[in-house]
DNA sequence: CATTTTTGTTTAATCGTTTCAACGAATCTT
DNA sequence: AAGATTCGTTGAAACGATTAAACAAAAATG
């Protein structure tokens, strides 16, 4: 094919050396060049449709200007939100991103991050998987530029930006309670992550601190793998029996959403059968027949915080920073007062 | 910081050139190569964890392995789900994605190809926005391997992996037509893609070829900008006077997500009330009270066919390969009979 | 006018690979 | 045993940019 032009070749159209074009191009030794030729060069290049090859400035620079992202999927919209947010504050800096998905996988996790570095990516925004411990202590120690969302991993010393989700977790099943609903079941993702278990943390601390008697089967961890078929066993076994629960937690999106597509098609009206709340605000929850009270994250924040961190990181001294959000509870009609539902 | 690790380091360790290093890392050679020497040699790069750095094999090689892959918004669900198809076909070939969204303008778009460019990518995967028709041709005219997805120009000739969109429009309003609906309202996108254009077409060829007079008032045309509003107000144009549309069709999930609300909002009941199609099937759909008809795009054959036709435009001669593809319209509740409405 | 300074430009090394061509040594021909 | 092959390895030139250092030519200085 036709090969690409080189500043050697603007070089060689104009009869000046390629340190001249390159000095140019990039706008340096403005005030020791002459005009005529700098308009010549800068014609030529335009003419030419020159485009720097970015590869071979990276090599010699020894910058890419490309972050990495490792999501658990794209296809998320927990993910692709957050993606979103980073790509915009990185194009403003001018840095592009390379995304992976590592569908919770530290097997993949660990060849999307090889695959990135051998891209030599400046610096890497992940969310990690379960058992990607090592792996990130890894990074640490090849002093590789990085900042992990949504999860980390509390024994590590490294930069991240989460939410606390203990404390929000806590005040969703507070906010529960206080509404009078006493028989709260939790429905959540079986998972050694940090993150997962704060949340269940939360729920059984407001439980506690309530003094209210707690029923471990109305604690439901569901596999990730079966996420559909489990949360729906999950709810058909927390309304079973004489003592259902009156009040249902979802501990994230996924789960939120193949449980209240069963709780549609159980023909159950919220919040008169059962109150509903969610962790994450997604568009879904929108169509369901009765608003849902949610935790809201701070994805901006979150993607931005996290973007303005590791570019910190990158170009000066790498030091640590850590950030823990505050996440909001949105409190809608799914979570009315349970008086009003005795009412009726 | 510690300077990476190079072929250089590894032949100096072992006492051999780089050459030799280069040939055994990357299996050739090799039965040339003396086998005890290959050993020593992979022993030494993985005890100084090597990682090839792939700039300098890129510039050197000329190819990148990276697809650049522009969407409109990678935030939508749409633009997400094809980008994780994408990402998983690629990777299958040892290839990575850079994306970046063009949020429906020309602009953006342009600085992006320019950016993907300048980067090496060895190809491009494009939802292209309004007004990008120049932008396609450039590209065609510097010979770089593309292929176009979800939207294309009619005028040019380019790959492309897209819809029928007009037969299956025309599907779905015969549909409606057959479930005894006579008034039938379309809201769509303002938009000078011949995509939505064709959505638009089959619904006007679907009702003059079964001669039902067409008030022009039915179809409504909301600007980006403002969907959420002007699409509220539509709703509110075709349910208002005498004669109210029965039935409404949705062009695309952005529309038909704040057309739901908004009818979910107004306590309609659906299809009592008002019948209803979408385009674009999302997990938010089944939250809504009912189940929703809607035309299923077939997402995994169009990105996997979209990066195969792009491998093979790169490494292969360039030839054009254009795709159209058939969705299916999935029929459930939110069309039931009109005759059963009428028994209500 | 000789010297210094400034101006405008170029030479050449470098980034870390790949890969062709060349090489000496060992082995095979005949 | 001399020449031709084969074996195992290396030298060196790319790839396309950046950039420190060098360099003439012109201008300023005393």
């Amino acid at each position: 094919m036709n090969r690409k032009v080189s500043l050697k070749d603007i070089a060689q159209r104009v009869g000046v050396s390629t340190t001249l074009v390159s000095y140019v191009l990039n706008n340096q030794k403005e005030n020791r060049i002459k005009k005529e030729v700098a308009q010549k060069i800068r014609e030529v290049a335009q003419e030419l449709n020159y485009r720097t090859n970015q590869i071979a400035k990276s090599l010699k620079t020894r910058k890419t200007a490309t972050l990495g992202l490792i999501v658990a999927d794209i296809a998320n919209p927990f993910s692709s939100s957050l993606a979103r947010i980073i790509e915009d504050e990185a194009s403003r800096h001018d840095y592009t991103v390379i995304f992976g998905s590592s569908d919770e996988n530290p097997q993949k996790s660990r060849k999307l991050i090889d695959t990135l570095l051998k891209r030599q990516v400046d610096g890497l925004i992940i969310a990690p998987p379960q058992e990607a411990e090592s792996q990130i202590a890894d990074l640490q120690r090849q002093h590789v530029p990085f900042v992990l969302i949504d999860r980390y991993f509390p024994d590590l010393k490294t930069s991240y930006v989460a939410l606390d989700n203990c404390a929000v977790a806590y005040s969703a099943v507070d906010h529960l309670i206080a509404q009078g609903y006493r028989r709260i079941g939790l429905i959540t993702l079986q998972s050694s992550l940090y993150h997962m278990n704060e949340r269940k943390r939360g729920y059984l601390a407001s439980l506690k601190d309530h003094s209210l008697t707690l029923d471990k089967s109305w604690l439901k961890e569901v596999p990730e793998e079966q996420v559909k078929a489990e949360t729906e066993k999950a709810i058909g076994d927390l309304l079973a029996g004489p003592q259902p629960v009156e009040a249902l937690f979802f501990t994230n999106n996924t789960v939120a959403l193949h449980g209240l597509k069963h709780i549609q098609s159980l023909r159950l009206h919220v919040p008169d059968d059962l109150a509903i709340v969610c962790f994450d605000e997604t568009d879904a929850l929108d169509l369901f027949s009765t608003p849902v009270t949610c935790i809201r994250q701070p994805l901006r924040e979150i993607g931005q915080q996290a973007t303005k961190i590791l570019l910190e990181n990158i170009d000066k001294t790498s030091k640590i920073t850590q950030v823990n959000l505050q996440a909001e509870l949105v409190i809608r009609q799914s979570t009315a007062q349970a008086v009003q539902r005795l009412v009726h």
